[in-house]
RNA sequence: GUGGCUGUAGCUCAGUUGGUUAGAGCAUCGGCUUGUGGUGCCGAGGGUCGGGGGUUCAAAUCCCCUCAGCCACCCCA
């Protein structure tokens, strides 16, 4: 279509919706500090090597779902479809593995080349809190503490789901991998197509089949859960005992995986049905094989991510905008004063506009649409009086105010 | 990437078997009101009917292509 239309799948972000995604975003980020995580910042773009190592081959997602292309230098760079390999990224470059335990919340905008949907978008927003350094399940119990207490500030919580499974340690999954292979080839002829293909490349997504067949099939497949080793079954039973001493409730799905080889134990998703057919508004997992598998030394971690777009579709309703003060001058002397009644109104704090344009009407009728509280009238009369006239738009009722007085009376509508 | 549904004013939507100059509500702007908003009354502006091509005397309406949105699949790092 016409050039002035946004490319597919982005879209301008006006300033109710601005407000709600930074309520949301801004809420993440001040639970996440109570529990000690201190915000950074990676590069929107990395090498592509940085996302493409953590995914291996040439998935779907590395051919299909990644924004890259190259740059002057001829490097091939990819804008970022997620946070966690560019912090894992940032921790291996700047040493902090000298700083262990490491806590992060991130926010921003990332990228994915996916058909677009509501809420589902090629650019969109992302909060995201990561432990790295801890390799005991207490991290694990922190970190979906600390998504339960975000979704329930923000008023979710009630429409989701938390969905907790584990996938054990390295060794119970390679073990238990054969065993399901096994199984799968001698269910070959029940499988979709797209399963077919899943068997060798990522056999454990299976589970998440949708087509009926495989359903079937998989209803009788051997469980990842009743092939964990002794660690990998300690380790689980410490994290639900330390969500049940916390009171956050969750329910155990089998079925809840994830295929690439560097996560292990838990893997977790808050879902909810309020938002289609993808359902998980926040999840994430414990990737203690990622770092490795980057080219780095052995380093656990554990975080979650969220879509912030999504999140605000669940909470609806954007928050108040700050209260605003409208000052009209009427008249070219009147004008002056106004300026500097409208900047000392600032610089104590209040939200100030001046209204400039039209007649008196037309600018009690712009204020008023802009959500003013009180208008702060300037013109002849009052300049000969060294006051101005406050009208409270509420009430309607208009009250002469000296000048030296305004910020004092004012303080009242902050 | 695959399939289905949908595109008419800023927004929500009418528009008959193809037939004059494409309508309504809300919003915007102007007036009733020369320094006073919300409700009221009067009036005005605003449309490449998503875009391109085709059929026809005639297309918003039928056909093809394309773009976008939505829904589901694939994917979900």
């Amino acid at each position: 279509m016409s050039s002035l239309q946004p490319v597919r799948g982005t879209h301008d972000i006006l300033p109710d919706d601005f407000r709600l995604q930074k309520s949301v975003a801004d809420c993440a980020a001040e639970i996440a500090g109570r529990y000690g995580f201190k915000e950074i910042t990676p590069p929107v773009f990395e090498f592509t090597e940085v996302f493409a190592r953590t995914l291996g081959d040439t998935s779907d997602i590395v051919t299909k779902e990644m924004y890259t292309f190259e740059d002057r230098g001829g490097d091939s760079i990819t804008l970022r479809p997620e946070f966690t390999a560019g912090i894992a990224r940032a921790f291996m470059s700047n040493g902090l593995a000298q700083e262990i335990p490491c806590k992060f919340f991130c926010r921003g905008p990332v990228f994915r080349h996916e058909r677009p949907q509501k809420g589902r978008l090629r650019q969109f927003h992302q909060v995201d809190v990561e432990i790295i350094g801890v390799p005991g399940p207490l991290a694990d119990i922190e970190v979906i503490a600390v998504g339960a207490h975000f979704l329930e500030t923000l008023g979710v919580l009630g429409d989701a789901v938390l969905q907790l499974n584990t996938l054990g340690d390295t060794e119970s999954r390679l073990a238990y991998r054969e065993k399901l292979i096994g199984y799968l080839e001698g269910h070959k002829g029940d499988l979709s197509e797209d399963s077919l293909a899943r068997l060798q490349k990522n056999p454990l997504r299976i589970f998440d089949s949708k087509d009926h067949g495989d359903q079937a099939v998989m209803a009788d497949a051997p469980l990842l859960g009743d092939h964990l080793n002794d660690h990998s079954n300690e380790f689980f039973t410490h994290v639900r005992d330390g969500l049940d001493a916390l009171g956050i409730a969750y329910e155990i799905n089998s079925r809840l995986v994830r295929g690439l080889d560097y996560y292990c134990h838990t893997a977790f998703e808050f879902v909810t049905d309020t938002l289609g057919a993808q359902g998980a508004v926040l999840a994430g997992g414990r990737y203690d094989g990622l770092m490795e598998q980057m080219g780095g030394r052995a380093m656990p971690g554990i975080g979650w991510a969220a879509g912030v777009e999504r999140l605000s579709m669940m909470v609806g309703e954007a928050p108040a905008a700050p209260n605003l003060i409208v000052v009209i001058p009427l008249g070219d002397v009147a004008e002056r004063e106004g300026l500097k009644v409208t900047q000392q109104l600032r610089h104590a704090g209040l939200v100030v506009e001046m209204g400039y344009s039209g007649n008196m009407k037309k600018r009690i009728n712009r204020a008023n649409k802009a959500g003013a509280g009180a208008v702060v009238i300037i013109g002849e009369d009052e300049l000969t009086k060294g006051v101005a006239t406050v009208r409270n738009m509420e009430t309607g009722e208009q009250t002469e105010i000296a000048l030296d007085a305004l910020v004092d009376h004012l303080a009242a509508y902050r």
